[in-house]
DNA sequence: ATTCTTTGTTCATTCAATAGACAAACTATG
DNA sequence: CATAGTTTGTCTATTGAATGAACAAAGAAT
């Protein structure tokens, strides 16, 4: 609520380990100067952040004209974080350091069944990447799962239409079992905080992130922070209107873009394409991709995903007024074949003023956006926790 | 950047003078168990108030089994504040003391035509209102004008079709000319913020307000704050794409929800309705809704236009799961047509989880939604600049 | 009349940042 | 190579804001 010397103090050396963080090896002095902290002031918070493990002193720097540098680096090293990105036909765990650098990870391709079940399978991964995890000062300091779905404050899944699950307590669950730091988050604001902190959204401020799947989520970066709304079930956009009176959805409405933009739309668009061949089985997403060169009804498939993708890129464009859109999750593969005719009505249609300085990418980290969102969201939490005091 | 003494009394006192603001007349004594502060603290702090003039003590309160408390309330009378909502076919400016309260206020029905003849129209307005301002401690503290445009963050504006404008530096001119704090704001963005702070977005966070005016404007309040977008275009939803391949935009694209939910859709539409009765004086909204009791084509054609501001509203909410929509500007005076249908396309278009713990309202400020808004934004920066140190 | 509560002030204490001095370590220069 | 100038990092006295405890004033309760 209020303010005093404590806060102030905790906020100062929250500052000098970002400062470390993100630009060492950088000398005390040089912290001093960009923070406008004194010289003293900064030794002291860095000795104490050094007692803490949370980093050190390393070789020293080049002279600029006088005494050498002592250069402090943070220390990745001081704790492993776990990242679980949910998907609708597969489970990936990560392990990472306090940079997110992948230090070991696990892929199961299981089809989601019962909460039970997929409960089972997911402590296995973590206690697997908790087993296996290097000797550290802190251990593992939390857990983040990213879930296709909607999930509350309280870390509930209140609904996840692809996995047929409702009324998960997920979390506590989980707390129960691992007595660790536990964040559920809906895997459209995992994958975008994924990609600002590591991926194509490093250096922006508000940014969108479209995780493009099966269904279609959307997460929000707005003046650097994850927006979730008001109960937390922000960015539910595949449901967004973008034709009266089209199709019927399995949501109630019509006309939802996800009809027409998703991967599911797409693979339904293949199928009744039937060319004779209607094997199910070559109906993936990564089938259709590798035949689309020379195929002309596969291609311009692609191109008219990519098209209704830009309607409603546009939609969200002029709502929000970003620095960057960031396409990610599986149809993010068909960028070869969606990205110009995406681009285009983006081009025709928004409004100009929202086009300058606008920067429309796919995502980077590929199927890691989510699994690394998590986890550095439970980094964040950690490296702003008690640990300052 | 960083963290000191200093700022933690600015911020303090600020905390006490907010709360004093709100909650005041309010002792000394419920001010530091509140805000978790020391007796001695906020007396000093209160004291240095009172010596600004911000606050006062009036009579002793009600004992509660002790000494009666001395009364400190909000000096609203401290200066005064100037909101100007600048609109197609008028120009509205109102005087506030520094709680909110119409003091003064001066409107003009004119159909704004050339930069230089609207900007003379409002330098009259504001020195009006500055001549007739009571005598205070600190006068006029700022002044805030809504537009109904595409206004970037230096207080230009770019873009405002409906007046026919184009890259308008109004900030600087105001500026030179009263030499008092400008703030520019587009008209969508005050609106939010006057229904925020006095009208029926009071107790919220996280509300939506739409302006539905001759085009359509929306402004987000989100966490308690206004949200403008990287470069502050925000809210341009107007041009949301609501039916791809639809009626053909004068913004260079199709299907935008302003063709099918806006004044102007709802007038050209009457229109057309060709009653014999086509005199275009006719064509007011206030004349339509007065008639369109026992008319059923006008009343039909109201709640067509509920039914389409629904549809938009149903992205919103999909969108950014806010506690309130807030259905404001000239299109609100039609509630009583409109609200039914609007409603039931929520009900039956809308994710259920999204609609739990939502209210869909219209304004309550009516026309001095945005004029309220940008002079208690002006307010608010004048409560929070120097005056504090 | 006495005791208990509550309010608001005062003052010594605490603690984080500051400013400035200083030693150590390095560069540049004649 | 000796000297002067720079840069780094530490140390110490000082500043200033909040704290906590004591206390007087004012009222309630008995």
């Amino acid at each position: 609520m209020s303010w005093n010397q404590q806060i102030v103090k905790v906020n100062n050396k929250s500052l000098v380990l970002q400062t470390i963080k993100n630009q060492g090896p950088i000398s005390r002095a040089d912290i001093a100067q960009q923070l406008g902290l004194t010289k003293g002031t900064v030794s002291s918070l860095v000795n104490e952040l050094i007692e803490a493990k949370l980093c050190y002193e390393t070789g020293p720097g080049e002279s600029s004209g006088g005494r050498r540098p002592v250069l402090l680096v943070f220390n990745k090293a001081a704790g492993y974080s776990i990242g679980i990105d949910l998907g609708v036909n597969y489970i990936l765990g990560v392990l990472t350091d306090l940079d997110g650098n992948i230090i070991n990870e696990k892929k199961l391709n299981v089809n989601v069944e019962t909460y039970d079940q997929t409960l089972s399978y997911m402590k296995n991964i973590i206690y697997f990447l908790i087993s296996n995890a290097p000797e550290s000062h802190y251990g593992i300091i939390g857990i983040g799962i990213g879930v296709p779905g909607i999930v509350n404050k309280e870390g509930d899944i209140l609904l996840a239409p692809n996995l047929g699950w409702k009324q998960i307590p997920l979390k506590s669950d989980l707390e129960e079992e691992f007595q660790l730091p536990i964040i559920i988050e809906n895997e459209a604001n995992a994958g975008a905080y994924g990609e600002k902190c590591f991926g194509a959204g490093k250096d922006f401020e508000d940014l969108i992130y479209i995780s493009a799947g099966i269904g279609i989520g959307v997460g929000f970066i707005l003046n650097n922070e994850l927006y979730r709304g008001a109960q937390g079930f922000s960015g539910e956009m595949g449901h967004m209107i973008i034709e009266i009176n089209g199709k019927e959805c399995k949501c109630g409405s019509k006309g939802c873009w996800e009809l027409y933009a998703s991967e599911k739309a797409l693979l339904e668009d293949a199928a009744s394409l039937s060319t004779g061949d209607t094997d199910v089985n070559h109906l993936e997403l990564e089938y259709l991709i590798e035949n689309a060169e020379g195929n002309e009804k596969l291609s311009s498939l692609f191109e008219q995903t990519g098209y209704y993708l830009g309607v409603g890129i546009n939609n969200i464009i002029n709502t929000f007024n970003p620095e960057q859109i960031i396409i990610g999750n599986r149809l993010a593969m068909g960028k070869e074949w969606m990205e110009a005719p995406l681009k285009q009505v983006i081009e025709d249609y928004t409004l100009k003023q929202h086009q300058r300085e606008l920067q429309i990418t796919f995502a980077k980290l590929s199927i890691y956006s989510a699994a690394l969102g998590v986890s550095s969201y439970a980094t964040e939490n950690f490296l702003k926790s008690d640990i300052l005091n």
